[in-house]
DNA sequence: ACCCAGAATGAATGAATGTTCATTCTTGAT
DNA sequence: ATCAAGAATGAACATTCATTCATTCTGGGT
């Protein structure tokens, strides 16, 4: 799964230009989606607005109900998108039949969680504005939950091949697991809220250090 | 600092009653705090209207505006009271007179911060409903900063006289800081979203053993 | 060249919410 | 007993927002 969120460049009209586009159902869901994810991230959740999200899209008022039954379902499609676009970055590295050694395939992984420009903000910003709903609504643990899963089984199964590999004992993987995407998750949070404290080159220092210290083979 | 939530158990009217009751204005302040507290983790920070918190507190909703000057403000000085007390818990432990003992000490440490019932599931919610904001609200970003900072220092401060203690070489208490602060605010948001994969056992168990590959010597 | 399915629009609607303030009530002092 | 200070109330108001839908417009098929 690759980043989708500016798969349509749609030549941008000019200025003053009012002309009507018709477009297919699914440009204009992402379209939508794309718009809301900005607007989360500029605004937060709470303050996100149907007429916002649509002026940020170019679009009428009207269409988001058209493409969405309602407001709550936009937000949901969007946390939906979020979690499968990143859940499923780091599934694709983690499965990684590109990279055969299991050392660099951890650092890619690293790499991908703490990596990247500003688009990885605003994913930031929408991913724990969803978190901090997620304790009073169901609908949204579920969405985490479902690809969350998938992903520490992956973590969890990679951690076994190198526990294998490099003969490390009294090292569980699952806790190993655990662990990791804790600290990772605790590291985007610092990056989000704290950012002046917290650089992401350190960040990613901190979690290198965590590997290294459980797999000193396989991380130098 | 301790827990004040519960400070003033104000006999509770009988069902009926609609006595009239003035109180002191801290009184009062408390009492609406509590009261959001409450609605945010069960509604959802987005989700917190004023005559829901103030029927929560069982008062009237002008009163909310004679004490706070408004919704925003009230909601910033329930952050405040959340970020204090619980910085401020763990602040008490680490500089902990109490327990002379290093490694007792971060056992104590750890108990508080994956420790405690349903209280403490409450306030999980509210911290992280405003970490979804903070992305895009300056003010609280401020807020939490100022506590954090002072927590981290005391961290850093523990865990630089573990490491003269127990001699440890090639470790960074600062780097060292950074990762278990981030790791127990990972599993937080474990314990949060995804309560049915990670139970307060094992949340307890990999910050343990976090703590024990830094420190062997401390943590049994 | 014509047509029409359905995509897109945005003014209108009704419900919900934050805030105000005229009024009522309580309490401690005199 | 009486009174004043100010704490508490809640109906009323103005605003904002999600949703609807009658209407307009577009573009592919014929």
């Amino acid at each position: 799964m690759t980043d989708a969120s500016s798969a349509v460049t749609e030549a941008l009209p000019a200025a003053g230009s009012k002309r009507r586009q018709i477009r297919p159902k699914a440009e204009r869901r992402q379209q939508l989606i794309d718009a809301t994810i900005r607007c989360i991230a500029q605004h937060g959740l709470s303050a996100v607005t149907m007429q916002m999200v649509t002026r940020e899209a170019g679009l009428s008022v009207g269409i988001a109900n058209l493409h969405f039954e309602s407001k709550d379902n936009l937000l949901k499609e969007t946390l939906r998108f979020v979690a499968e676009e990143y859940h499923g970055g780091q599934i694709d590295i983690m499965e990684g039949g590109d990279i055969p050694d299991l050392g660099e395939r951890l650092d890619a992984l690293l790499d991908f969680q703490l990596g990247r420009g500003v688009t990885q903000r605003q994913k930031m910003s929408v991913w724990f504005a969803y978190y901090g709903e997620a304790g009073a609504r169901p609908v949204y643990q579920k969405i985490v939950s479902t690809v969350d899963r998938l992903a520490a089984q992956k973590l969890e199964a990679l951690f076994t091949d190198i526990i294998r590999e490099g003969d490390y004992s009294g090292v569980d993987a699952r806790e190993l697991a655990t662990g990791y995407s804790a600290l990772i998750d605790g590291l985007h949070l610092g990056l989000l809220v704290t950012p002046r404290e917290l650089s992401k080159r350190r960040a990613r220092a901190v979690a290198r250090d965590f590997l290294r210290r459980a797999f000193p083979q396989h991380i130098h």
